[in-house]
DNA sequence: GTCACAGTAAACAAAA
DNA sequence: GTTTTGTTTACTGTGA
């Protein structure tokens, strides 16, 4: 009866679940030529910028590298292009792989870098010493603590850059690697590779001064000796995954680490792993654990140099709380802002203005930072935050517990606010995957009336799915036929034969006439939700805290811009039982690459009723392309439509 | 319980 | 021949 063959290749990721199952979608797949470049390129210019220092004095030195890496971040970032555009053109793994590429070469530069420079000074050392001029040893090793500065500092912009990468979403952990913040923060903050790293190339940075003077022939030569195991193919690991874990990381005078340490191997030593020491870099191979003792107490005995290294660790971990206490900080007013309290584990399941007959309020229990990748509490921007309580209801988020079908007519019809929903949660949804509490046929007309045109097509309606949702890079078979069901199952959407190709566009008013979900309550109640003044006021912050992080469709035509032509544009209050203007005057109607003679012969009506095809004559359809922007119209045309017809 | 809607799965055909 | 696109049907779950 059922066929199974073909199907079940298809069947074999889909059933929606938010499982660790990769299916790459098409639209990621095709993007990957995209990142070899960008990946590659970034990497040529960061390599070639650190081979071109290597004649410098070290003061010149120290002026480039206090150039340099802020240029380095700024290679390592994706800013050239935005982390917007990066995931547009990556898929998640993609990202991960460029990532660790950019870490990995900037950690190579970093240790040429230093290797030149404690060359240097060993060699500088070495001649006023013969010259017996004790002066200039104090001011190498000032250079030399200002470099080892330098370098802690440019770890610490790593780890900005690496938890901002990680706030946006670009790099994800492991859901089950951390369970909270607390322990999520440092792991991200800090690539495991890099603190060996920064081991290997110094021998104690950011101590004092005399610290450093005074071990100094100690530090350079045990730096020098290090120099030279790390100058051979550097056992960076570079790809190695962020993910993979605390062995890499020295665990010294840490008890967060050294508690999680201990547990993760009971019978081992926290400082040996993978058959390696993991004293900072020391990677010794030791076969087995009494060899590494053996090894641990005689290459790590108490002694200058392991009291500097611990004194290094020290502040390594200090960084990192402190870095975590301002993030925690961060998180903090950030929940308060949003009226959550940080110990509630379902903050938005109490809404600040329930409405009465609300049914849909009380199903919005779950956080969506439950299910954020990198699983941090994102406070979010999410669907699930103070946005959540203050939506409408009918238009709530039916579900965001990303699994199941479970999200029902939320914003759908009904003029939802999904432009302004999405507008504000499209940060989220472009990195948590979480299933959008739309259907599929509101972010289709979305999609579609977010171009200027307001035509797409199939693959374009795909690949917005896909950009703008994480949830939809995954399940391409089943989503995807969802959409086309949805194109060619509603009215609403038209098919219009184009030069290029068929494309997609949305008929508001068929859209509008879409059965609206029958709500409790006085329509006067529906309508101030709609129009919402409630609404909007009480979003005004978020709608700040956006516009502070530059998101962008907030500046985007047609989404949230209450001046642009086309937000405005509205569902024309003639379209009411009436034919659809032609809007031949309206210049703003978004000209289609149709010219209007042609669009009204080539367009496929699928067997509509004749009405609907007169409506559709001239040109597109007219978009409502911000129901949050222009809400008296849709009001409108809820009055006039709730008694019309009713159509599947 | 019924109805409408939405999502999913699948079959099928036409076009690229 | 394969993939993409488009249409259609059937079924299920959910909410009113």
């Amino acid at each position: 009866m059922m066929v199974e063959s073909a199907s079940e290749t298809i069947r074999s990721a889909p059933s929606g679940q938010n499982g660790v199952g990769s299916l790459s979608g098409q639209a990621d797949g095709s993007s990957g030529g995209a990142t070899g470049t960008t990946a590659s390129g970034t990497g040529r210019e960061v390599t070639t910028g650190a081979d071109s220092n290597g004649e410098m004095s070290p003061a010149e030195l120290l002026h480039f590298q206090q150039q340099q890496v802020p240029v380095s971040v700024a290679m390592m970032s994706p800013q050239m292009l935005t982390p917007q555009q990066m995931q547009q053109i990556l898929s998640p793994p993609q990202l991960q792989a460029l990532l660790q590429q950019q870490q990995a070469l900037m950690l190579q530069q970093l240790q040429e870098y230093y290797k030149k420079q404690q060359e240097q000074l060993h060699l500088q050392l070495l001649t006023q010493q013969q010259a017996g001029k004790p002066q200039p040893k104090e001011a190498l090793g000032n250079k030399q603590l200002a470099f080892q500065q330098q370098l802690l500092q440019m770890q610490q912009l790593q780890q900005q850059h690496l938890l901002n990468l990680q706030r946006q979403g670009l790099v994800s952990l492991q859901p089950n690697q951390a369970s909270g913040p607390l322990q999520t923060l440092p792991q991200a903050a800090v690539c495991p590779t890099d603190l060996p790293q920064l081991w290997k190339g110094e021998g104690a940075p950011g101590q004092p001064a005399e610290d450093s003077v005074k071990q100094e022939g100690l530090d350079l030569t045990g730096t020098a000796a290090t120099a030279t195991s790390f100058a051979a193919p550097p056992k960076v690991s570079p790809p190695l995954s962020h993910h993979t874990l605390p062995n890499g990381q020295p665990t010294v005078l840490t008890s967060r680490r050294d508690s999680s340490s201990h547990e993760e191997t009971p019978g081992s030593h926290p400082l040996y792993g993978h058959g390696e020491c993991k004293w900072p870099g020391c990677e010794t191979l030791c076969e087995d654990l009494g060899q590494f003792i053996k090894h641990l107490n005689t290459e790590h005995a108490l002694d200058d140099r392991s009291t500097a290294q611990c004194r290094v660790q020290m502040q390594v971990v200090q960084q990192l709380e402190i870095q975590l206490a301002k993030e925690s900080e961060r998180l903090q007013a950030m929940m308060a802002h949003l009226h959550m309290r940080p110990s509630e584990p379902k903050p938005f399941s109490q809404p600040l203005n329930p409405v009465p007959g609300s049914s849909s309020f009380s199903k919005v229990t779950v956080s969506a930072a439950d299910s954020f990748p990198d699983g941090l509490v994102h406070p979010p921007t999410s669907a699930a935050a103070p946005v959540t309580p203050l939506r409408p209801p009918g238009l709530g988020s039916a579900s965001l517990h990303g699994g199941g079908p479970a999200r029902r007519r939320s914003s759908d019809k009904f003029c939802s606010p999904i432009s302004s929903e999405l507008a504000q949660n499209h940060e989220f949804y472009k990195n948590a995957d979480v299933r959008p509490p739309f259907t599929y046929a509101s972010l289709i007309r979305q999609a579609i009336l977010e171009t200027p045109d307001r035509q797409l097509t199939l693959n374009e309606i795909y690949n917005w799915f896909t950009r703008m949702f994480a949830y939809f890079r995954r399940n391409t078979a089943t989503w995807k036929n969802a959409v086309r069901h949805n194109l060619s199952l509603h009215k609403c959407f038209v098919r219009v034969e184009n030069v290029k190709g068929a494309v997609w566009t949305v008929d508001e008013r068929e859209y509008q006439k879409r059965r609206p979900p029958k709500m409790t309550g006085s329509p006067t109640l529906v309508k101030n939700m709609i129009s919402g003044l409630s609404y909007g006021a009480l979003n005004a912050s978020y709608q700040a805290a956006l516009a502070e992080s530059s998101f962008p469709l907030l500046n985007s035509p047609g989404m949230l811009n209450p001046g642009s032509a086309s937000s405005l544009l509205p569902l024309s209050h003639d379209d009411v039982g009436a034919p659809v203007e032609p809007l031949p005057s309206n210049g703003s109607s978004s000209p289609p690459r149709l010219s209007p003679p042609q669009y009204s012969h080539q367009v496929q009506v699928k067997e509509e009723p004749a009405e609907a095809e007169e409506d559709r004559q001239p040109g597109p359809p007219l978009g409502a392309p911000n129901p949050s922007a222009s809400g008296p119209p849709e009001d409108r045309d809820l009055e006039e439509e709730l008694p019309g017809e009713e159509l599947s």
